[in-house]
DNA sequence: CTGTTAGCGCTTTCAA
DNA sequence: TTGAAAGCGCTAACAG
């Protein structure tokens, strides 16, 4: 036996599938009498909606998609959370798509969203802006998270360099006069403002070392190792994100230099992890972002006129005991 | 303008509909000078197929549907790119839907499923069997994760007495004698499974404490403080997960508790955190899992006469240096 | 209040 | 090799 479907219903409850659909909706042109008796058919054939064509029907999935590069994993729960708590309040589901391989699999997954989902919610930090615009399957409405756009189209973004810039504040205050940023992927926007708004926040009589790394632990750790054997002298380190700034921890530690008597350490993002390891680092609170991406994109679904709007989301400096002592 | 559908693509190209979707899903019996015409008109129009209606013709979707409970960040994500790497390797995409709420949201979740997805993972450890099976969409090929269930359709499950029986082992071999375990909550059954199996591996000669816990590690936290308070003498603490142990050894090191020469402590999943804070642990790898179970699915859906199996993961014991000195 | 019917966009017999 | 048409399961006019 196959699946009830609506006709199996109504030929139970000996009405036509309008009335099944009628009652079964709580639309208020029903008899009572029908409306019983359609309620009792479809619970004696244990009959579930189909949604797929419901959706085709309405034209509306009550579904977003959501395409996200490979996060690390606290970003990505944090992150997915945020907008998994918004949405199934809203009555929507989410439909997860990670955009790992480069641009072609990853069009391949936008296309697929199409007929599926209301909207998009897409973060890409490292791909060109034009890029995504040229993939997005036509007019699906899309708020993007931290992607380099231009104005149109609402998009979410991380005040990096307000974030930096307090970075900047906080260890110029203590008296930093040698400071060290180890710096995120090249094509990488976060990373590339955190650098910008860190370095012209610095008075000039600041030195600025800028070293590369690739937003992980290793690469945090390997820059650190290089500069302590390398002699130069340094009282700070900036690193772009909280993972290398935690391998930039390790590396000095192993070294025994004093953190932070010698050398202050700061991060950006506070993972839970930066937080147990007591990390001065910069709050970007991703559930959050996430929440209100998936509020934006809703109301941009069901509010007609919905203005495209550009929200800039402040981070909070988080003084921990990586740059102070007690 | 709206979105080219099929029949704008069969009009720009002068030809039927069937020959656009012909032509556009590379079957073979479509004459050259045809397919040239379908695909050129296609990327003039710009056209992408609609999935949804392409799912309800076909009656399959190619989606898999994936019920979480409200999971530890870390957790979750490990989990849910195990499943997204093998179902997006495969072709599919994930629809997600936390289970936060109690039965009655969770079915409502699990209902708007039935005609978006071909199947569905779920993992509810601290729910009952028989109420899973209730909610169920009729049909609908399942996996469930660590879910009690009785046999009968697929199962992953990680073998969690094992794990606690190498736990006990080991601390029995380094001496202890006076155990304690902090348990996690009372209806969960991987907490269960562990204190179970921790139990039944002690010697007779070994004391063992139960405290109670909610795998917060606040709870771990807690549970150890009031044992300090209440000055019993222990050895050893095996937290029922590792999120706990770390609370446990916040609560010793505040305490001036010597680890491990004084007390041991052991958790049980092996998060990152606990690699980076060398707790001894029993590592439980959530990635594999989830893609060995979006694999069985996929396999069930696929794959004609594919029996239920029923497929028990030990887990490893990793030892470091909460439980031996270097 | 209820039934009939025409789609939603796509695939797929069945004939030609 | 192609086209016409039925149909996937549901909703929404439009008549009664």
């Amino acid at each position: 036996m196959a699946e009830a479907t609506i006709r199996d219903v109504a030929r139970q409850a000996a009405v036509s599938v309008a009335s099944v659909s009628r009652a079964l909706n709580g639309l208020a042109n029903v008899h009572p009498d029908t409306r019983a008796r359609v309620l009792a058919a479809a619970k004696d054939l244990g009959y579930v909606p189909h949604a797929g064509a419901r959706s085709l029907s309405l034209a509306r999935t009550h579904a977003i998609g959501v395409v996200l590069p490979d996060l690390h994993g606290e970003f990505f729960s944090e992150l997915v959370r945020g907008l998994d708590r918004e949405a199934s309040a809203r009555g929507y589901h989410l439909l997860l798509s990670n955009m790992h391989d480069k641009g072609d699999h990853a069009a391949q997954a936008l296309r697929t969203m199409h007929g599926r989902v209301d909207g998009l919610v897409i973060m890409a930090p490292h791909i060109d802006p034009a890029v995504i615009a040229a993939m997005l399957p036509a007019r699906l409405p899309t708020v993007t998270i931290n992607t380099p756009s231009g104005p149109g189209g609402n998009a979410l973004r991380v005040d990096n360099r307000a974030g930096a810039e307090a970075m900047a504040h906080h260890l110029v205050a203590l008296g930093r006069k040698r400071i060290v940023h180890i710096a995120g992927p090249e094509g990488n926007s976060d990373a590339q403002e955190r650098l910008e708004g860190f370095r012209a926040a610095l008075p000039s009589d600041v030195e600025l070392q800028v070293l590369p790394g690739d937003f992980s632990q290793a690469s945090g750790e390997q820059a650190t190792e290089a500069l302590l054997k390398a002699g130069d002298a340094f009282d700070a380190i900036f690193a772009a994100n909280d993972m290398m700034a935690l391998g930039a921890l390790q590396a000095l530690r192993g070294a025994g230099v004093a953190v932070p008597q010698e050398v202050a350490v700061g991060g950006f993002d506070d993972v839970p992890l930066a937080r147990y390891l007591s990390l001065t680092t910069i709050r970007v609170h991703m559930t959050e972002i996430g929440s209100r991406a998936a509020a934006r994109l809703i109301d941009a679904l069901e509010v007609r006129g919905a203005e495209p709007l550009h929200e800039l989301i402040t981070p909070a400096l988080i003084v921990r005991a990586t740059t102070v002592t007690e």
